[in-house]
DNA sequence: GTCTATAAACAGATAGAC
DNA sequence: GTCTATCTGTTTATAGAC
């Protein structure tokens, strides 16, 4: 005895609302977009919308939700795999975490409105919160092991190179979002360069294996 | 014959506003900001702002207006001074650029909202360009002479250099901006050498003098 | 489930008294 | 020059017909 039509379709105009809202709020920021223009967007009326979501702002949460599970999902797969090379290991997770930007142009703008709006609003900062803190905690890990196997500049601050590793792959998309001369895909592996600008002793080679 | 009672008063009462709303728009950003916040904040009345400025946007734009000038006339005397070594001349550029960060905490979050906005805005896009692009042809020049002394990598692509040391830069005032812990004067030397490794090449020491 | 019509609150901006 | 009172349009959200 089914469900009358509910399973599937309800889940799939729901999501249906979250890409083309994803879009619209990455163009036009959050507090500019309104919901009119959600609902044209996603092809639908405003008592519609409210029957899927609750309010303006539940609707980007969700976005931001789901976002966040791909992350968490690809950093969880990456901390478990173990890897001979240190260093590389880190650069694997660092260049996992930067790719999202070069996916499609919407994407930097959105997580950068994110950012944003997470400084101003508790509960936006709450929902990004758990990302940014996995991601800085696998970045921590990995260059500690790296430090370990003294592959990393001995005078190097941990905490420093962590928010700096964080900082530079937060460059990535500030860069993509705002200069439109700016080709994230292309400028990913100076990106990579940089990172291990920044481990290697300023007087020192980086010894090799 | 005086002209009444304008001459400095009107001048440093406009300023006044300028400095509140900076503060304010800073804190919660351009669109959440309202007319009402920006009187109660400058402690005057709606009809009183309206007296000072046509509208919202123009308050905005007034506001950026007075921090490009602040850092025009700062790259202008930068790039004038001679100095012998190169590379020394660029982060001494480098460092006053990023400098302001450090100012005080709005500063930051300021330029940031500006950025934001003006991906969004003409007006404020056109406001804001003059200053990106004489930064970054500052850095451009600086960097080329710098080549041209053979004191950096000569694989580097220059276009790419100056894009990421530009970002590098945007990055300081991001982190500044959004990570509680980050304290952007703390970390400014960081920043400094991190550029040194970008243009350091991957292979080989930096020839000293 | 989806729509149209509308309520309630608030935004930016103006009028005009003092 | 500075204020209070008010206009006008828009925004989020709800009511209720179909």
């Amino acid at each position: 005895m089914p469900r009358r039509v509910d399973p599937v379709k309800h889940a799939a105009k729901r999501q249906h609302i979250l890409d083309s809202a994803a879009v619209l709020i990455a163009e036009q920021g959050y507090d500019r977009t309104t919901t009119s223009q959600l609902c044209s967007q996603a092809g639908i009326s405003l008592g519609t919308l409210y029957h899927y979501f609750p309010g303006k702002k539940q609707i980007f949460l969700a976005v931001l939700t789901q976002d966040q599970q791909d992350t968490a999902t690809l950093l969880d797969g990456l901390l478990d795999a173990e890897q001979s090379d240190a260093v590389e290991a880190l650069m694997t997770f660092v260049q996992h975490l930067a790719e999202p930007a070069t996916a499609h142009p919407f994407v930097p703008k959105l997580v950068l409105e994110a950012m944003l709006q997470a400084h101003r609003d508790p509960e936006i900062r709450s929902t990004l919160e758990g990302a940014e803190t996995s991601e800085r905690d696998g970045i921590r890990r990995l260059l500690a092991r790296a430090t370990a196997a003294g592959q990393v500049d001995q005078e190097l601050n941990s905490d420093d190179a962590v928010a700096w590793i964080s900082a530079l792959i937060n460059a990535l998309y500030l860069e993509a979002a705002m200069n439109p001369t700016f080709d994230a895909a292309t400028q990913l592996p100076l990106l990579m360069r940089t990172v291990r600008g920044l481990l290697r002793s300023p007087g020192k080679q980086h010894p090799r294996a």
